[in-house]
DNA sequence: CCTATTTGCACAATCGATTGCGCTAGATTG
DNA sequence: CAATCTAGCGCAATCGATTGTGCAAATAGG
């Protein structure tokens, strides 16, 4: 195109529509009015802005404005149900509220995780929402130094508000499901083994009590070599399930869908025993009603995660807390 | 925290340090060196800088600065495995080459579509990927005007260079596949029923031609009532083929996981006919290989595709043309 | 017709970082 | 010892938009 076109700028559009750069300015910010600027000089105005492609120079506006709008978001992964939907409605609520939405994934690189934090506040973001973030503190340190809010979202920390899934309840509602099916369709009473994630995780971790507090219940005892919290890969979850060929009745508690990828290669590759084995999984996948042996999954209520953060956006500093939102439990 | 904080600024730095604001810059861009700054001084500013939690603002350079190495992405959706492969990777590559990404999803919503890519151009990126858009050469336009350069992914436009899966080959595969397996499994010799998307849309043209073709192929006729491209969702899907009740052998081929969702629906509300069902679906997903019935799909070659797009970055406008990425069928 | 408003707009400072240029003191050369 | 060079750094203009203030011209009020 045009080669070294420079970009059109308010004091191009003050000379082609023979008025001042302040009018230009008013007039595409829409403050207009309140400067008194008549109708006819407005109209003229936007009529050149539109014929001459103009987009605002955020840069020199955010530069001289108070407040930027701008709000930041990290999560550690866009190829996941669940995060997917987080940052896909953050973005739809960010917009519905007025915000520009900046989201970026941190693949769980600590340090990733924190210059992605430091340059989302280079740009000046008014808070930042660190999602399943793996030292959630250490951002939270860095915003409160440079005066920006900052929130934790699925994992918390101790240095800023935490908005999570009531993992502990969730999970409670999912091992009473497994046993119960293990129960009607096997005639079996559990105990269940524990899939996935890693014990020093906080949302593992409140699962891990939630899966043993269902078994108290019923005063069934679960054996330490039931937990296989042995990490949150796909590989991992079979490995550890490689050695368990049930020879009788046998129930999963799987701690996400990355590891439910795993309990199902190893489920498919059963040879006799599919039919004596129950699974639900933590985290939902549109495809999970769908597996052989699935009974339920627990689906984290997205939208009010999102709205619970939302609302604490610009609110007066709080005290840390948590904030807890009960999941949905979805039985196949 | 500190009430309203404001930021330290290079000027606060240059007081404590005693040294002018230029120094201050210089040293924390990294061109200290050019200027001939002392290494003392250099040492000096950069402890104060980590000391005060000093980060750049952003707007401020890019305001002075020549370029941004912004580079900006508009995906439909992130919440899917395809696109959300698609946003992960490219901010990755792109951090790897010295970039800034910014990725927003615009929900398939021309409008915000064009908002967003406004939005990109305002905060100065040097490059717009647009990402299965609806009205990529009306993105194109604007870039152009602005002296933008864009880069169409996924789905092509006639604005900008395109690029995207070779969807012709990789249906004619995955068609292949289904009618082999109709053969082995169910000595049934077709035709296939096409499933999802819709006629217009360039990427299901392609894949409807290779279906066409692939059956062509081995002279077998295809019914027109046999093409129920109805749209992308799951319960356009499911209702499409509920009229379908396989009293004989059925193939199908799907052409997105969001219609496969419905086609599996369907599937599992077969009570005898299950057996006598094969299907194939264009777009990969974890769980696929797990459904009863899918026999493969085709995963797009997300990382080609991405690097052929980053290399076109700032490569002197060539014609604009499409190129074709390869896709790989998965077999299961 | 003459003073008070009001209308309609322009001026200029400002945001924080960047960068071309220039200045000074010490080192080197002849 | 004067002339030249260089190391080391500061000055000030600049990027484009925003916004408090000021000032004519138009209108209203008496």
């Amino acid at each position: 195109m045009e080669k070294d076109a420079k970009r059109t700028t308010i004091y191009d559009l003050a000379t082609l529509a023979d008025a001042s750069p302040s009018a230009v300015s008013s007039v595409l910010n829409g403050t207009w009015k309140k400067r008194r600027i008549s109708q006819k000089l407005a109209d003229r105005i936007i009529r050149l802005a539109e014929e001459q492609g103009y987009a605002v120079n955020a840069p020199a506006s955010l530069l001289r404005r108070e407040r930027s709008h701008i709000v930041g978001m990290i999560v550690p992964k866009y190829n996941n149900r669940y995060f997917g939907e987080i940052s896909e409605q953050f973005e739809a609520m960010a917009r519905a509220r007025g915000f520009f939405p900046v989201v970026t994934c941190t693949q769980r690189d600590p340090e990733l995780e924190f210059e992605a934090a430091r340059e989302l506040i280079s740009y000046q973001a008014e808070c930042l929402i660190s999602t399943g973030a793996t030292d959630p503190d250490r951002i939270s340190a860095f915003c409160a130094a440079s005066g920006v809010q900052s929130i934790n979202l699925d994992l918390p920390g101790r240095a800023a508000t935490s908005v999570i899934s009531d993992n502990l309840a969730g999970a409670k509602d999912l091992t009473r499901l497994i046993l119960d099916r293990c129960e009607t369709d096997l005639g079996w009473r559990g105990p269940l083994r524990f899939v996935g994630g890693r014990r020093s995780d906080h949302n593992t971790a409140a699962r891990l009590d939630g899966f043993l507090a269902a078994h108290r219940e019923r005063a069934i005892a679960v054996p330490g070599s039931h937990i296989m919290a042995t990490g949150y890969s796909a590989e991992k979850a079979a490995a550890a399930l490689a050695s368990v060929i049930p020879d009788g009745p046998t129930g999963l508690f799987v701690n996400s869908t990355i590891s439910l990828e795993g309990v199902v290669r190893w489920y498919r590759a059963l040879t006799g025993g599919a039919k004596l084995v129950r699974y639900g999984c933590f985290d939902w996948d549109p495809f999970g009603s769908f597996l052989p042996g699935n009974v339920g999954m627990v689906e984290q209520d997205v939208a009010a995660m999102l709205g619970t953060a939302f609302d604490l956006i610009g609110a007066p500093a709080t005290p840390k807390q948590q904030i807890l939102i009960p999941c949905m439990l979805r039985t196949f």
